[in-house]
DNA sequence: GCAGCCACGTA
DNA sequence: CGTACGTGGCTGCC
């Protein structure tokens, strides 16, 4: 009667959900000023929105237990005595989920005498065997024994968000028995959950051996005698009780409920009776358009991103899966079968020798950068390796090459002699080869003690490099974005599939695998013709990936930190923070949080009636550290809002930079006393580095207080010093090199110094004569130039009247003429083809320098001005860092470079490499590149990161 | 439990 | 009403 299908059925535990959504948000602040409680009804829509937008299921049928006892009371007269205690707040809403449900056009089904649970377990079967691939969202366990390879139950984890995804295969990994032994194990373990004892003694392990040993729990009857120990005593004394639960805990598949899977649709919303109930509830206008977006479209529509036209959702899976063809796989574990594949599989890679032996020895100035990687990507060697691959803690769990059609996955730990066959491999094949990420795979290597030279493209690069303003965080996202297919086998959470954590439940393992290798083949031959059109191989190959190399080098070696220090000056800033604290307490007359920006306003604008300050995004008025300080000046006749306002500062000061050594602290190493942070390579848009887990880049520098931190970052052993290499104003050398203003040009070819000597030129006075403020007004609007700086931010920021500061830019583009026209062709070039371009072709498009929208439109030209500025000097940098860790290596020196900070370098010196090193790195620098004016780089050394300043 | 805001550190 | 980032704390959600 039924037709194959590619559909999704989601059945959802009713009691479960609202379970969890009741205690996970607190009753207090969910309540209609009646004082109905409302928080389970809002958690169990915004949930059920959740899963339904993670999981686009095209039926859905919500289950719910019916008062009144089922056949298992009579068995069991305590059973769920737990959950029947449920409080009073909880069951008042259960009518009104189910009035919601209603509304929602959401079919729900109660039969009495029956649970929830074997509602479930009906249409689960029901689901399975008219073909549809079904979930079941359920948090309790008795679940499990539904699940087989067309049934998956999604468990909530911790958070909600992380909902597990139990397959066979999970259910094994985790438990060790089958979703069919499952219920023997759980009436051996008993369910605390649901009030019913098992044997003493005994959890999920010791049951599991039992099952394995025995089969089943009637094998495990038959052999009780057999069991030796306390166990088998316990077990032997409450035998009947675990009988009787496993006659409690099997589900009904088979209760008669009168419905069709295919009448559980969903997708018209009865909006009348939603408005109607959500005013009552008292819901605001963004739960009702959160509800109506997942549910008004619902299964009819496919709702992911693209040109906006709706799609047919069946259509798109079948689509997809035609799409990716998974290579076959071989496992591999003995030596001799990874050289078989690899001899056997050779004859599919095609690579031309003039791409394979692509090598880059001078960068010159950007003009010869045009490199193909041509359709090779499409038949070469993919090379992929999972597990965890934070920098300082990386584990593999297995690696894999592939053809288009075959691939040898080996899982890990492997032998010295598989390892060196590998390693071979990789030795000679690198640069035929096609990865995604090649900085996480060398983490992942590395964590077997492997290594790779560059491939010849890496597809996160690429991904990165056509659409820079564009994140995945997994390849799976990377997969829906670009090649536009969506999946129909069922997902782990969405950690990133290259990374996930070893304790989470996994499905079939290899599964995944050949998928991801079949993902970035697809990439690969996708993404490869737009980066050849664009010119943009040269960009990835002899920029991006040698610089992915670096910075593993750099994560994986780290930076020292004296944790002495980090904590000693932690309590430091904790007792003048408490002290500050204490201080505006007392001015305040309350003990108000300090880091409430809604309490302080409070205090500031109602108590105390200070003059509001500007307001914020959202309308409030803001209590950041410039209004306050403005309050402060002007309030110094009002002893009480002076002294709070001067305690306030103070805390805000101390206490960040508390908090600041404690996320250093926390991110330390104990093993090494080292911080391994990760440099994000495929996230600004710009083509800038940043660093997360921790943030390096964002350590204080401005004042003596927060300069103190750089203190603790310290040579490691082995070595004596640290030093930091700094590039002078390149991004007004970037633009006097591209706009070819021969005046701005002499101001950096004079060698003087640079504000000074522009001020001078701007002002029509000698150099000795300019004034301090001179000088600083013209150094602010130059730097204010990259950014799209207007003259009203500019007075602002000088302090002094819009009009002057109109002046002073009249003044200064009079003197830079070729500048001024070089920032507004940047622009229009940007708006004429849609996106600007760094010096070595890295592009941003701007789409809305189109926008009708003003202040969208304005934005737009400010970053479109800044990009290639920005993204001009990020290339020098990372060339730079390419040739100093190149010439670092060629001179056999063991320093390392540690830190990037934009346009800083920081390198941990060995003994008596000092000199040497400075002047290596001075060079790697300086001739990174031939502008029309020189880069200038200043140097210092110093037994810590403050003391290397310069 | 989570998204969004606010504040603030860097170049 | 200056670009590019990341992080931590508080808050609303109702």
């Amino acid at each position: 009667m039924t037709v194959p299908t590619n559909e999704t059925l989601l059945v959802v535990d009713g009691h479960s959900l609202a379970f969890r959504a009741f205690f996970a948000l607190p009753v207090d602040n969910f309540s209609t000023s009646s004082g109905q409680a409302t928080n389970a009804v809002w958690g169990f829509a915004t949930m059920l929105a959740q899963v339904i937008d993670a999981e686009k299921p095209d039926h859905l049928g919500v289950a719910f237990d019916v008062k009144g006892g089922t056949f298992r009371n009579e068995m069991l007269p305590q059973y769920k005595g737990t959950r029947e205690a449920a409080p009073e707040e909880l069951l008042t809403q259960l009518p009104l989920i189910q009035r919601m449900l209603t509304a929602l056009g959401v079919t729900y089904i109660e039969k009495s005498g029956f649970e929830g649970d074997d509602v479930i377990a009906t249409l689960a079967t029901m689901g399975d065997k008219a073909g549809y691939h079904t979930l079941v969202l359920s948090g309790d366990r008795d679940a499990f024994q539904l699940v087989d390879d067309n049934v998956t139950v999604l468990y909530p984890g911790h958070h909600f968000k992380d909902l597990k995804h139990m397959t066979p295969q999970s259910i094994v990994d985790k438990y060790k028995v089958t979703p069919a032994q499952y219920p023997d194990l759980a009436a051996l373990r008993g369910e605390t959950a649901d009030n019913i004892p098992g044997v003493p003694g005994v959890g999920d392990g010791f049951a599991a051996k039992w099952i394995n040993q025995f089969g089943s729990l009637d094998g495990i009857c038959e052999h009780a005698d057999e069991i030796g120990g306390k166990k088998g005593e316990s077990l032997r004394a409450n035998i009947d009780q675990v009988k009787l639960n496993r006659k409690v805990n099997a589900l009904v598949r088979d209760v008669d409920l009168g419905v069709d899977i295919e009448d559980l649709t969903f997708g018209t919303v009865d909006v009348a009776q939603i408005d109607a109930l959500f005013k009552e509830l008292e819901f605001g206008p963004r739960t009702r358009s959160r509800v109506l977006k997942t549910f008004n479209t619902g299964a009819k529509v496919s709702n992911t991103s693209g040109a906006g036209e709706s799609t047919n959702n069946e259509q798109d899976k079948q689509d997809s899966n035609l799409d990716l063809n998974l290579p076959e796989p071989t496992s591999i574990t003995a030596p001799e079968q990874f050289d078989e594949w690899v001899k056997a599989h050779r004859a599919e890679v095609k690579v031309p020798g003039e791409i394979a032996d692509f090598t880059v020895s001078d960068y010159g100035d950007g003009s010869q950068r045009h490199t193909v990687c041509g359709d090779a990507v499409g038949h070469a060697w993919t090379v992929a390796a999972w597990g965890d691959e934070r920098p300082g803690r990386a584990t593999a769990q297995a690696v894999a090459v592939a053809t288009a059609t075959s691939a040898a996955i080996v899982p890990l730990p492997i032998t010295d002699t598989l390892r060196a066959q590998f390693a071979r491999f990789l030795k000679s094949e690198h640069s035929r080869t096609i990865v995604h990420g090649y900085k996480e795979l060398l983490h992942l290597l590395g964590a077997v003690d492997l290594d790779m030279d560059l491939p010849m493209f890496d597809t996160k690069l690429a991904g990165y490099l056509t659409q820079p303003d564009f994140h995945a965080d997994s390849l799976k996202q990377a997969a829906e974005h670009f090649l536009d297919i969506h999946f129909t086998e069922t997902e782990q959470p969405s950690q990133g599939t290259l990374d996930f954590d070893d304790d989470q439940v996994e499905e079939d393992p290899n599964e995944h695998r050949l998928r991801d290798l079949a993902i970035i083949r697809s990439l690969a031959v996708t993404l490869g013709p737009i980066i050849d059109e664009r010119e943009q191989c040269w960009l990835m190959r002899a920029i991006e990936l040698p610089v992915s190399r670096v910075l593993h080098g750099m994560e994986h070696t780290g930076a020292k930190v004296d944790s002495v220090r980090l904590v000693s000056m932690r309590d430091q800033f904790a007792a003048e923070a408490r002290q500050a604290q204490e201080m505006a307490w007392e001015y305040a007359g309350t003990e108000i949080n300090l880091q409430s920006p809604k309490q302080l306003q409070k205090v500031l604008f109602e108590d105390m009636g200070l003059k509001p300050t500007k307001r914020t995004k959202s309308g409030s008025y803001t209590t950041n550290a410039a209004a306050l300080q403005d309050l402060y000046v002007k309030s110094v006749d009002n002893e009480r809002a002076n002294g709070f306002l001067g305690a306030l500062l103070r805390h805000r000061e101390i206490n960040k930079l508390k908090q600041i050594v404690q996320t250093l602290i926390d991110a330390t190493n104990t093993s090494d006393e080292r911080i391994h942070t990760t440099f994000e390579q495929t996230v600004a848009a710009t083509g800038r580095l940043s660093s997360v887990d921790p943030n390096l880049q964002n350590i204080p520098n401005r004042n003596a207080a927060g300069r103190e931190i750089r203190g603790v970052f310290v040579p490691g052993e082995g070595y004596e010093a640290l030093m930091s290499c700094d590039y002078s104003q390149v991004e007004l050398r970037i633009m006097a090199d591209l706009s070819g203003d021969e005046a701005l040009i002499e101001a950096f070819r004079s060698g003087a110094d640079f504000h000074k000597y522009v001020a001078s030129m701007v002002y029509k006075l000698p150099v000795d004569q300019i004034t301090g403020d001179q000088r600083s007004h013209v150094k602010a609007m130059s730097y204010g130039l990259a950014y799209g700086l207007s003259t009203y931010g500019l007075a602002q920021q000088l302090k002094i009247a819009p009009r002057e500061a109109e002046a002073l830019k009249n003044r200064y583009f009079d003197t830079f003429g070729k500048v001024h026209d070089y920032l507004e062709s940047l622009v229009a070039n940007a708006r004429e083809k849609g996106y600007t371009e760094t010096i070595f072709g890295r592009r941003r498009y701007f789409p809305a320098l189109h926008s009708t929208n003003r202040v969208a439109r304005e934005a737009a030209e400010r970053a479109a001005l800044n990009a290639p500025i920005q993204g001009s000097a990020a290339d020098i940098m990372k060339i730079a860092m390419i040739r100093a860790e190149q010439t670092l290596a060629e001179a056999h020196v063991k320093s390392r470079i540690i830190l990037q900070i934009h346009d800083e370098l920081v390198v941990e010196i060995a003994p008596g490499e000092g000199d040497q090193v400075t002047e290596l790195v001075r060079n790697a620098m300086e001739h990174a590149v031939d502008l029309a004016v020189p880069l200038d780089v200043s140097c210092g050394i110093g037994s810590d990161w403050q003391l290397a300043a310069h």
